[in-house]
DNA sequence: GTATCTGCAAAAACTTTGCAATGTA
DNA sequence: TACATTGCAAAGTTTTTGCAGATAC
């Protein structure tokens, strides 16, 4: 990873982030911190807030808002623009860049008078797996 | 205001409701317990919390992510599905209800197995007002 | 009159900050 | 070696809970 950046590549910045790019759930910064101490015992939680501000700065993680907890976060997988689907049981997200949103922002600024700087879009739904598992 | 499905209406319970109405913004809990206090000193933020959780199971409030808080929250206007359109200086809500995202849900569900159940979709931009102010 | 609600205070959870010690480059 | 980074502990926030008293119906 590039983070030649002017920053320190530590052993509890890797941590972290192999946490995140390993799991394909959006995860807490708490939950991220239980996973990181299982191999790295002695990282602190505060390190963990950290290294997720900073890496949230550099724009290689983001949020996940859907379902509970708004301070959920994830791998930026497409480093771009993309938006997530996200699994109501498992929390499994999987990323789709095509939104097509062009017409209604247009038409939004028009109607509104707003001048549109971005937005937010998430799906919620269930994965395969957890829809299987339901007919057992 | 329907509260008569079971619930009682209390002065704590209204005041809460009013200030949220009367807001063209998204309130936090806090915010809203201070606009409360104004009319109606001694009012817990605890019953804030409370009446918050209420009108949030009853679907009469809901929240906003774009722009940092995510427990921020805002009178349903209209009372189905809807979207908003967030003001990134001061904050002032849109609603709109016509987002068409059908086709996109459709290819999606096709593409990734997922079962999707809704999604969540917010526009950021600036306002008509704060977009003039700047032209000072 | 009674079951629902409230406020207080305290607890729990979550997040940030100060500082001496540590480890990377 | 020098300075960014860490862990600890402590302080700030935010949110939840227990309980006795108040209040809507």
């Amino acid at each position: 990873m590039l983070r030649r950046r002017g920053y320190r590549l530590t052993t509890q910045r890797r941590a972290v982030l192999d946490v995140i790019a390993r799991s394909r759930d959006h995860l807490t910064p708490g939950e991220i911190h239980q996973q990181v101490v299982r191999r790295h015992p002695g990282v602190g939680l505060v390190s963990v807030y950290r290294t997720l501000a900073l890496l949230a700065d550099m724009g290689l993680i983001c949020e996940v808002h859907v379902g509970g907890n708004c301070r959920s976060y994830l791998l930026r997988r497409p480093l771009g623009h993309h938006h997530h689907l996200v699994c109501s049981d498992c929390g499994r997200v999987v990323d789709f860049s095509d939104c097509d949103l062009g017409q209604l922002e247009k038409r939004l600024a028009e109607d509104t008078g707003y001048e549109i700087e971005g937005h937010l879009l998430e799906f919620a739904g269930r994965c395969p797996d957890c829809r299987a598992a339901t007919f057992t």
